[in-house]
DNA sequence: GCCCATTCTAATGTATACAATGCAGGGCCC
DNA sequence: GGGCCCTGCATTGTATACATTAGAATGGGC
């Protein structure tokens, strides 16, 4: 995307992540061009990508709306990951080359330094390695739209930073997972790479709901600041 | 979408479906405006929703290019078919309402009843079936976002009209396959039904293999028209 | 007093003019 | 003579003005 319109996608985003613009409120196109300091024709553009990312819905001939989230729909994205993650983790391990496997390596390698190192550990560093650690492991899976089915899904806000709410065990855990993938990887296992791929997802799935109580008793929309 | 914008949608969408646009070709936003009669604002319009769809990728800066196709995708896209739409009958067989299944009954009766007569089938109302069919379903499984996900894939070129290079035999097979998921539906076994559109969805690969020899041996890249 | 039609308005959809970008060809300097 | 820069063109990106649409409010009729 070109100046005009990645900055008004990134500035739209933004507010949508920080709770600024609310979920099901409407987004007129008129306000985004002056808040971005940009037209109105980059704020259509950006929109329109934005909906391909799910973030928003656009309704013809009536208006933008911020996507709302329910319980469900938090359940429905997890399982959608695991499905597809599986698979892509079940491709990679079938094509994976050296240089990628020596990558996925060196990501879980670092994550579990960080680990076994006392105190506080940088969050910020370790979303790096787990997101470039997924990131690789769908490029090995050598399918264009699988990759971008993925990067639709795992940018959302509900499930962006989850790994912050995780406890020591539950990240030694995750990164179990990660060690074992790169054994899968390296053995050429398809079914089992997708295997621990999948419950990867649904461990982090159970992480989530065990972080948000709230959100398992009922089935209320939840607001995006609740991440 | 609205007037301008759809008719630009369909035009192009119909030329690259109908090989007119060949995959890998440039595709020029003034050439496209003046082929539709609209202005090149609609045509960036229908070339992001396309871009969506996986119809095309755009290139900031550079162009927009029709989405070239491998057999690995054609591959990569069943799968995907087979997971998703396996996960969206699961869903259904949980959750859909009396209305629903009588729905689904009613199209795959309809279709049976085709095939009971003898004499050559209309194609064309047997697609629409089929169509209904699979979209009452995914419906019933009550997520937004997985019906666009869907809907996202099964309107592909390669996928398309798959139907019409059938046997009766495959006809049949295809139609006992919807019967037994209105069976599964209605005794809300979310995993039979599951596993029952897995099964649809690779046997509509197989026959598609069978219907495209060539693809099956060398792996260049399949153009559209062969379809 | 309620309901329907009509008008009015605010927002989206479309067209066109202008700006910036990337590439190709040719000329200039080394 | 070869490499580099610089200019020109083709194409996409952006801004703005105009058209169209959907919804709301108001007025009239029943």
């Amino acid at each position: 995307m070109s100046k005009a319109s990645a900055k008004a996608y990134q500035a739209i985003r933004g507010r949508i992540l920080g709770g600024e613009f609310a979920p099901g409120s409407r987004l007129k196109e008129e306000e985004l061009a002056e808040v971005c300091g940009v037209s109105r024709t980059p704020i259509r553009d950006a929109l329109r990508t934005l909906a391909a990312e799910y973030y928003v819905t656009i309704v013809p001939n009536h208006g933008t709306f911020v996507s709302q989230w329910t319980v469900g729909d938090i359940e429905d994205i997890f399982n959608l990951r695991a499905m597809l993650e599986g698979y892509g983790a079940r491709r990679a391990a079938e094509r994976a080359d050296a240089a990628q496997t020596a990558a996925l390596a060196d990501h879980a390698g670092a994550i579990q330094e960080m680990l076994d190192r006392s105190g506080p550990l940088d969050a910020e560093l370790f979303l790096d390695h787990n997101r470039r650690f997924h990131q690789i492991l769908t490029e090995a899976a050598g399918s264009e739209r699988l990759s971008l089915m993925i990067s639709r899904l795992v940018e959302q806000p509900v499930l962006m930073r989850t790994a912050l709410s995780y406890s020591r065990a539950d990240l030694q855990r995750s990164n179990n997972h990660h060690l074992e993938i790169v054994s899968a990887v390296r053995a050429g296992q398809g079914a089992w790479a997708e295997s621990v791929m999948t419950s990867h997802i649904m461990a982090a799935f159970q992480v989530f709901k065990a972080a948000h109580p709230q959100l398992v008793a009922d089935s209320r929309t939840v607001a995006v600041e609740e991440e």
